[in-house]
DNA sequence: CAGAGATATCCGAACGTTCGGTCACATAGT
DNA sequence: ACTATGTGACCGAACGTTCGGATATCTCTG
């Protein structure tokens, strides 16, 4: 067993990341076996046969899309000090995440909640179970930051996750839909003043 | 012409009503000619003709679910006196709307906007319009409360439009995907802080 | 080290179904 | 009788899925 991937992890990798890009435009029910198969130069069965179903390979879209996001947002985040800089570095790494299109189409869990919010299934559990990981981090941060002093004693930390997220998340959406990044400053603007940190 | 509808009319507008209420759970493309035939008790032949094609079909299902936003939102909302008031309760209205399934998979246009974003076309063109409108009408009251002295006067209008926009969508997702109500709470909270409205 | 045998990996063809869309024809309303 | 409205049969394409077999890649033996 040496470092080296296995020829068959390698393309279940190369599909996963194509799926996600396109996931992240077309949602996960756009995704198509047939577009990935033409996309990466392979075989219909042989894309399927990684997977085993459609919405297995959502669900390893999902799982891929949350690797990413640790990578990017969350582990970055992590390393600025505790209490409210790690606050602002989260929704700040959330933004260039989003700004930096990681994914084509923005955040790819945007997308992907509001495609199953109001669905059943593998899926949609999938996706609120993600949601919920992401909430309680945010949350338990702002916990954190209230004991450190750094918010007033009196501030609901679920109640501010909530907020941030909303104001990250429109941020995102905003900039997707108009193609301008001025909704980034927008977003930024309200979760600082929300904090009560100083804009740069 | 006396003030019935043509039978084609008639037919016509509970084409429409379903293909919302569908395109709010599953989305624009979940949206199928032979899916609204069959739950209608019509055949896929009429369905089409009624409208020429898929894409004239999901144009005329977002101007319906504009209609329906503009009676249970707007309308009611222009009801309240100029100014916070105004603004309030347009927020209030469009959490009611939501809470209220007008549409059984919340709001109509947060799942579209969502669905269209990162892509091209007659349909997203459609919807990042319609949502451009209510920017600038949420804008709109938001200045006018600035000028009567409702709001501190160095309140950036478009800005708390952008944050008061973000809260009620996000109230409106959570509580969708969640199945939960308490998000509305949230959500309420946050603007209410946000326009120094005391809770009730 | 070579080569046989097992195992991953991938392909091509086909399946039944559903999709959006077309068309000739029937029916209903005036 | 004429027009608006709706039907039913049908098309080609794309969908997810299945399957038998080809082709790599790894493993184990001699």
């Amino acid at each position: 067993m040496d470092g080296r991937l296995a020829r068959g992890e390698q393309t279940r990798r190369s599909i996963l990341r194509r799926a996600a890009d396109i996931a992240s435009v077309e949602g996960l029910d756009g995704l198509t076996i047939g577009r990935l198969a033409t996309d990466l130069a392979l075989s219909k069965s042989s894309v399927f046969a990684h997977f085993g179903s459609k919405e297995d390979l959502q669900l390893a879209a999902i799982a891929h899309a949350e690797d990413v996001f640790r990578d990017l947002v969350i582990r970055p985040a992590l390393k600025a000090p505790d209490g409210l800089p790690r606050l602002t570095a989260m929704c700040e790494h959330w933004l260039d995440y989003s700004r930096s299109r990681a994914f084509p189409g923005g955040c790819f869990f945007a997308g992907v909640i509001a495609e199953f919010d109001a669905r059943e299934g593998r899926v949609h559990d999938a996706v609120r179970h993600g949601r919920e990981k992401w909430i309680d981090l945010l949350t338990g941060l702002a916990h954190k930051a209230v004991t450190l002093g750094h918010l007033p004693p009196d501030t609901d930390p679920a109640q501010i996750a909530f907020e941030l997220d909303a104001l990250a998340r429109a941020g995102n959406m905003e900039a997707v839909l108009t193609g301008s990044d001025a909704a980034y400053d927008r977003a930024i603007r309200g979760i600082r003043a929300r904090l009560g940190v100083d804009p740069e």
